[in-house]
RNA sequence: CGCGGGGUGGAGCAGUUCGGUAGCUCGCCGGGCUCAUAACCCGGAGGUCGUAGGUUCAAAUCCUGCCCCCGCAA
């Protein structure tokens, strides 16, 4: 097993192995630890016998010297239906940006980033109320599944990957790592985009607005229908206005739209109900997000 | 020693500056009103104020140690 170094976790910045790490100690498999695939490590490899590598979400891309250490390469699980978000954050990407539809590809490695031909894709629907928390493990079993179904077909030299299409690599958006940026709320944008961008980033990074100069999570939310919204016709609200209704928590958003607030998460709390929130806050409390 | 917020009935909070009656919005239990209700009215139970010690006539509040939770950063 090959797996990233060590690293630092969390306040107390504690040195703590990969869950890969973990998971192949207890099996009690042998482990290498590197953050790239240098000469030791192809050594390393090399002396394993392996023929083929299996990679999933290792974080460094091969150099051609680390393909060819192995007889038959390396495979590669990517969550994504490929050449659709190539890179980093392909569920949360995919979700953030709406799609009804993912996956996940099997393809050979190559020195690019997620550009090799493809063996096998296994598409899934994206549930409307999906966040990232749901649909990873979702597609993990379905990783896992297409797995044992492909590599029995490598070994016997059956599988012929298909190339990539040059044309929709070279121009369809990557899913690249998300930024604190991607994860701010922008309340000029309609509810919908907000209630997908919340649950695209759910749990992690997890999306985030601003509340009295301090930072406030959004764990889940939901944009309100258009036959929900007429009650607040008078479109008097500020955009980012939270509007307590009873049992509701409401926020004004781009375009006349309200995004429900499910669940959320004030700087130095638990996450909490919206409406638990909404019953401890006093009247002198501003209750616009920035 | 990275920066910071927090621990008060079941939930979310106020009260701490300036020690002196346990408060608010809900929930729960009982009763009432109603065709009915998540609405409204009346009543009730429920808290060693994270923990250990100190100061004081008196500590949620002041002082000290410790435990736990969380945001940012990495």
């Amino acid at each position: 097993m090959l797996t990233r170094t060590d690293a630092p976790i969390g306040r107390k910045r504690v040195l703590t192995p990969s869950a890969v790490a973990e998971v192949a100690h207890e099996l009690g498999l042998p482990v290498i630890k590197a953050n790239r695939v240098d000469e030791d490590v192809r050594i390393k490899l090399a002396a394993t016998g392996a023929e083929l590598g299996v990679i999933v979400a290792y974080g460094a891309l091969l150099d051609q010297a680390a393909l060819d250490t192995l007889d038959k390469g390396w495979v590669n699980l990517h969550y994504s239906l490929l050449p659709k978000w190539r890179g980093a954050a392909p569920v949360q990407r995919a979700i953030m940006n709406g799609d009804r539809e993912t996956g996940v590809t099997l393809f050979q490695l190559d020195k690019g980033m997620d550009t090799g031909p493809v063996h096998l894709q296994v598409p899934t629907v994206i549930e409307p109320d999906e966040n990232t928390a749901d649909l990873l493990p979702r597609l993990t079993e379905l990783g896992i599944s297409a797995l044992a179904e492909l590599l029995p077909r490598i070994a016997a030299g059956l599988s012929k990957p298909l190339p990539q299409d040059s044309d929709l690599l070279a121009t369809l958006p990557t899913a690249d790592k998300l930024t604190r940026e991607d994860a701010r709320i922008n309340w000029h944008r309609t509810a919908i985009e907000l209630e997908n961008q919340i649950k695209g980033l759910n749990p992690e990074p997890m999306a985030w607005t601003t509340l009295n100069e301090e930072s406030f999570r959004l764990l889940e939310a939901r944009a309100l229908g258009a036959t929900d919204r007429l009650s607040f016709a008078d479109n008097e609200s500020v955009t980012g206005t939270v509007i307590l209704e009873k049992e509701r928590v409401l926020v004004a958003c781009g375009e006349g739209t309200l995004l429900e607030l499910k669940t959320v998460q004030p700087a130095g709390k638990k996450p909490m109900a919206a409406r638990d929130w909404a019953r401890g806050m006093t009247a002198d409390k501003r209750v616009i997000y920035v």
